[in-house]
DNA sequence: TATATCATTGGAGGCAACTCGAAGGTCAAG
DNA sequence: CTTGACCTTCGAGTTGCCTCCAATGATATA
């Protein structure tokens, strides 16, 4: 699969593509004449990238996880990825139950534009500040 | 308040809340000396762009909900804010399930890599390119 | 009144993640 | 064998969101 073809399977750019291989998140196999050439296995790694991108990882973080892919797991390795983990498992659950709590404001909010109460939308957006962030470092 | 005292009540740095002000995202009043004098209302805010930034809006968004605290809503103005939050709600909507199913996944991870069974660790991985990315756009 | 510490502005720099353009090589169709 | 549509690399530009610096002014304390 050429580089046209793969950008069309992923919704990736070609330019996002070839930005991937010079950053080693994704570096495909190349033909004889230098040609990339994508395997349904890089389709599928772009498809665990352009996820974990969507869940708020960077690159650099996505690289650690889908390097645990190919790679013999050592021992050195195996404990960060668990403390790797962990934190991004803090991470997730405060983010679930934030949207959660934001979503029902923002459900207010709708209900209240709807039905001319505003001053009741202002009262909810004010009530946005009170939301908990997680007191640990969020990216 | 000062823009020091305001920058430690709220953890944003100084330079940040300039830029804020630059940008016309909080403009708090001046003092006769021209230096910037935060009132409660504007730490309440910075609390509420804090949160919302969190939940992955930019500043234009930001921007277009916390005018709503100020400006009477106009019946256009009305109509936008509906449609916006609808928008967002299916995205936040999307992002609780996700995480959800991301950080079972994590969670098996984990527990893979502590049992040693690192085979199913690189298919969870795996699984995370099944993961359903919301068919509308995100950011 | 000198000194230190705060504030202001303007403009430059930085980082992540692209995005674009130029200059040139490859390939299939007519 | 030319035309057009691909591909390559390299380097520069862009966007969003800061972050730092220099020059300058205000304020508090010894």
């Amino acid at each position: 699969m050429n580089i046209q073809q793969c950008a069309k399977a992923t919704g990736c750019s070609k330019d996002t593509l070839r930005y991937y291989d010079q950053e080693g998140i994704l570096s495909p196999e190349r033909d004889a004449n230098q040609y990339r050439n994508y395997s349904t296995a890089d389709v599928t790694r772009l498809n665990i990238i352009q996820n974990l991108k969507y869940a708020g990882l960077s690159l650099v973080e996505i690289k650690m996880i889908t390097n645990l892919m190919d790679a013999p797991i050592t021992e050195a390795c195996k404990q960060d990825t668990i403390a790797f983990l962990a934190d991004k498992r803090q991470i997730f659950q405060a983010k679930i139950q934030f949207y959660q709590a934001l979503d029902k404001i923002a459900q207010a909010i709708q209900t209240g534009a709807e039905t001319q109460d505003f001053a009741n939308v202002k009262n909810l957006i004010q009530s946005i500040s009170q939301l908990p962030l997680p007191d640990f470092e969020v990216r």
